[in-house]
DNA sequence: AAATTGTACAACCGCATATTC
DNA sequence: AGAATATGCGGTTGTACAATT
């Protein structure tokens, strides 16, 4: 069935004949981007809008790199696909000359079979000792927390997923060598400081979102010798992290204004995104901890908190439970 | 050499969201 | 305001080619 924008047009499917892409590309450099559903009609075209479209950005755009993707590029799809999970286009987007479809293709053939066939995660190290050059992206466009929609599980189709209940093993070395989470530094105007200490509900729930400690350990032990593609979600490890350290999921002109704004780092409450950890040149996976795909979820409003004294020992109570008091919560 | 299987990637489909009328 | 249309996205399929049997 033909696409709305086509039903009354006979149009051609499938691949692209060169005469057709020389049609599309002299109608596009000379006419540019507009209307796609009018596309097919003014360039001679028998294809639908959308077929023109999708044809135009991912194969005839001068723009496009094209060829094997490099160390880097594999290393940071790697890493950025950790943070984002599927979203392939806000991937892209930090790959110039790259398409999501591209990104897509080479995760479901080459990353993915890697995966599956060695039960890791490959590491920026499994492409070579790459540095990524994040500084290039700081201030480009934006990186979210995982969607709660989307999750390592479910991209790689994980055939014994980490149980729900299951029976820690505590190993403290462990813990503090690769999951501590000493601080989490996010930050809070004193009216929102004062509204959160006012309300263990709201705070528990804010903690709670960020991080779901019991969960978090007994999924660590189940899979902490290089199974870390078990957990089910892999987020940065915040710790020891200035200001500087953070990304604002803002589009990249609003996050410079707004960094401009308060760059004194004392009125980071005027973001009105949430805040979310920078990612490190050289990170390997023994820099990642584990949350819960709530921690996408928080408000802006709720982020600037920090949390201090919250190491991964103290998470691991005797009865699994935390206590709003274990938390300060300190304004920035 | 032919048939089969595997792989990469181009293209399509359906859906959600944005925009226009 | 709501319907119609356009756009963008992610999942999936189709196809060409390579590798293997």
């Amino acid at each position: 069935m033909a696409h709305t924008c086509c039903h009354k047009e006979k149009v051609k499917r499938g691949l692209w004949s060169p005469e057709e892409d020389e049609k599309l590309i002299n109608y596009i450099t000379t006419h540019g981007q507009g209307c796609w559903s009018s596309v097919p009609k003014l360039a001679g075209l028998q294809r639908c809008g959308k077929s023109c479209r999708l044809r135009w950005i991912n194969y005839l755009r001068p723009d496009l790199k094209r060829g094997n993707f490099s160390n880097e590029e594999a290393a940071l799809i790697i890493e950025l696909h950790s943070i984002l999970g599927n979203r392939w286009a806000q991937i892209a987007k930090h790959l110039p000359g790259r398409t999501d479809n591209e990104v897509k293709n080479f995760w479901n053939s080459s990353v993915k079979k890697r995966i599956l066939s060695h039960n890791i995660i490959p590491s920026f190290n499994t492409f070579s000792n790459v540095h990524i050059p994040f500084n290039h992206y700081h201030h480009q466009d934006h990186l979210y927390f995982p969607s709660s929609s989307q999750n390592l599980q479910s991209n790689f189709h994980i055939q014994n997923p980490v149980p729900e209940i299951a029976q820690p093993i505590f190993n403290p070395p462990c813990y503090e060598d690769t999951c501590s989470m000493d601080c989490v530094p996010l930050h809070l105007n004193s009216n929102q400081e004062n509204q959160i200490s006012k309300s263990d509900t709201t705070s528990l729930n804010i903690v709670d979102k960020l991080i779901n400690p019991t969960t978090l350990i007994q999924q660590y032990d189940q899979c902490h010798d290089d199974d870390l593609f078990e957990l089910e979600y892999i987020v940065p490890k915040m710790s020891d992290q200035s200001f500087e350290d953070y990304y604002a999921c803002s589009n990249p002109i609003e996050l410079m204004q707004q960094y401009d704004k308060c760059h004194d780092h004392h009125h980071l409450v005027e973001f009105d995104q949430p805040i979310v950890p920078k990612l490190f040149n050289d990170q390997s996976h023994e820099d990642y901890a584990c949350s819960f795909q709530e921690s996408s979820n928080f408000e802006a409003h709720e982020a600037p908190i920090k949390i201090q004294g919250y190491t991964s020992s103290s998470i691991y109570s005797q009865d699994h439970t935390l206590e709003a008091n274990q938390f300060n919560y300190n304004s920035c």
